[in-house]
DNA sequence: TCGGATTATATGTATGCACATAATCTGTTG
DNA sequence: CAACAGATTATGTGCATACATATAATCCGA
C-alpha cells in the first residue's frame, strides 16, 4: 500500500472521497477504521475523525459506533438550499429590488392558517400581502400571517418600506421552522399581482417559523412563472 | 455572570443558541472569543470551537479569523433537502412504489439538453421516460438523459424493473451536481402519464450530475399535482 | 438451541498544547 | 496623508491522550 502523505483533514477527506468515487471502496463495504487510516495517512486519529465526520454529514459515508464506517448503498443526496432575504436574492441577480405592500389587515387567522397550524379563530394576527419586483417586473407575491402576541413590536414596524420578510429576519431570532416547496395554480389575486393569468403554474414556498411559545409567522411565497430555485448538491 | 456548567459541545451550542434567541447577543454584535467562553463555561477552547463551528455552519454565527465571532445581521436561512431514491420516498409515505418504463430510445440529445449543457448533437445518449406511482396512483414522471460514453454499462442495465434513478445512484458515484426547483405547466405527454390535464401546475426538479469528464446524466422530474417537498430548516 | 449477560471494538468526545493563518491594528516613513 | 511593514489577536488546525458510549460479537447457562 502506498503511504499517502497528507497535510490535513481536508486532504484526508479528498483522498477518501476519491477512493469512494473510484470504487476502491464500494457501496455496502466497510472502510478501514479510523486508527488504521490514521496510520496509513500518517496523521492523528482525530484528523481522520474530522474528515470522516464531515463526509458522513454530506451523506458519503455511514458511521456507527462499533459498527465502523461504510459506504452507503443508497446514499441520500443532500442538497443545501440557502434562503436569502428576498431583496438580496433579487439584487444578487443584478436587478433592482422593488417592494410594495398590497394589503395590511389586523384580524383573526384565515381558515387555511387555522387548519395548518391548529390555531384558535380568536388569535390576534397581522395579515400582509406584498409584491416584490425585480427591475420593475413582478418577482414574487408574499402572503404573510404574523401572530401578534408573539411579536407585538410588528404593529409599530414600518412595513411599507421594509418587507415583513426582512423585518422579521432582522428582528426575530428564528428557533424552528418548516419549509414546503411545491407548485400551485395561480389564484386570481396572485395572478393579478404577478401579471399573469389565473391557473398559471407558480413555484410555491411555504414556510412557518416557531419558537418555544408557538407559531410566530407563516408565509406563502409564490414566484412569477419561470422562476427556478437553485441548490447545490 | 453565572458560571454555567456544561457537559459537552452540544450544551455549549445550546447555550449559545439560547443567548442568540433571547437577544442577549444581538445581530451585528461580536460575541466573546473562544477563550473567554471556554473559561466561562469551564471547558476547553476546542470544545467551544466545535460548538461555534457547528453554529456557523448552520448560519447562526459568522466567524472570521482575527475578526472574531458575531451574530449575522441578516442570517442566511439554510435549509437541508434530503433527496432520497424515489422508491424510498414513496415507501416512506407508507405507500407501495410502482415503476413503469414508458419509453427508451438511443439517440442524440434533444434540443433542451444541448442548450442546457452545451452538448454536441452527435453525442450518444440514452433517453428514458418512466412513471413512478404510489399505491397505483401516478406519483411522478421521470424524463432522463444519460450520456452513454460516460456510463457505457447502462446499455446493459435492466431498466424495466429498476428505475434509472436507482440504478444510477447505486452504480455511479456522484461527483458534482446541480439542482433546480420550479414549477411548470404540464405538457401533453406529462399530463397523460400523470393522469391530469395539460397546463396543470407541476412541481419540477431538474438535476444534472457531472464527473471530471463531463455530464453523466440530466433528469427532469415532474410530480403529480399537489406534491409538496419538505425541507428542514 | 435460545436468550441474556459480558466483552471487545469502533466511533464520539474532551482536554491541553502547539503552531498556522488571516485580518486587524498600529506605527513609521515617504 | 497615504502606503507599507510589522505586531497583535482570534480563529483554524493538528496531535497525543484519555475516557465515554453504543453495539456487534461472544460466551455461557438454562
Amino acid at each position: 500500500m502506498t503511504a499517502v502523505s497528507v497535510r490535513g483533514w481536508r486532504e484526508v477527506l479528498a483522498e477518501v472521497r476519491c477512493r469512494i468515487d473510484q470504487g476502491i471502496w464500494k457501496p455496502g463495504e466497510r472502510i478501514p477504521n479510523e486508527a488504521e487510516l490514521a496510520e496509513e495517512f500518517g496523521c492523528a486519529r482525530s484528523t481522520v475523525n474530522r474528515a470522516l465526520r464531515e463526509l458522513a454529514g454530506q451523506g458519503f459515508l455511514e458511521r456507527r459506533r462499533r459498527g465502523g464506517t461504510s459506504v452507503p448503498i443508497a446514499p441520500v443526496r443532500r442538497a443545501v438550499l440557502d434562503i436569502p432575504i428576498i431583496r438580496f436574492e433579487v439584487e444578487g441577480m443584478g436587478a433592482e429590488h422593488g417592494y410594495r405592500l398590497l394589503q395590511r389587515e389586523h384580524r383573526g387567522p384565515a381558515a387555511w392558517i387555522r387548519r395548518t397550524h391548529g390555531l384558535d379563530p380568536g388569535v390576534d394576527m397581522l395579515h400582509l400581502r406584498a409584491l416584490h419586483s425585480a427591475d420593475g417586473r413582478p418577482f414574487l407575491h408574499e402572503d404573510r400571517w404574523i401572530r401578534v402576541d408573539s411579536v407585538p413590536e410588528v404593529l409599530d414596524a414600518d412595513l411599507e418600506s421594509v418587507s415583513a420578510n426582512e423585518w422579521l429576519v432582522r428582528n426575530v431570532p428564528l428557533v424552528r421552522g418548516d419549509i414546503e416547496l411545491g407548485a400551485v395554480a395561480a389564484s386570481a389575486v396572485e395572478a393579478a399581482a404577478l401579471g399573469t393569468s389565473p391557473g398559471a403554474a407558480l413555484f410555491l414556498v411555504q414556510r412557518a417559523t416557531w419558537n418555544a411559545r408557538g407559531l410566530i409567522t407563516a408565509v406563502r411565497l409564490t414566484y412569477a412563472p419561470g422562476y427556478r430555485m437553485r441548490a447545490t448538491l
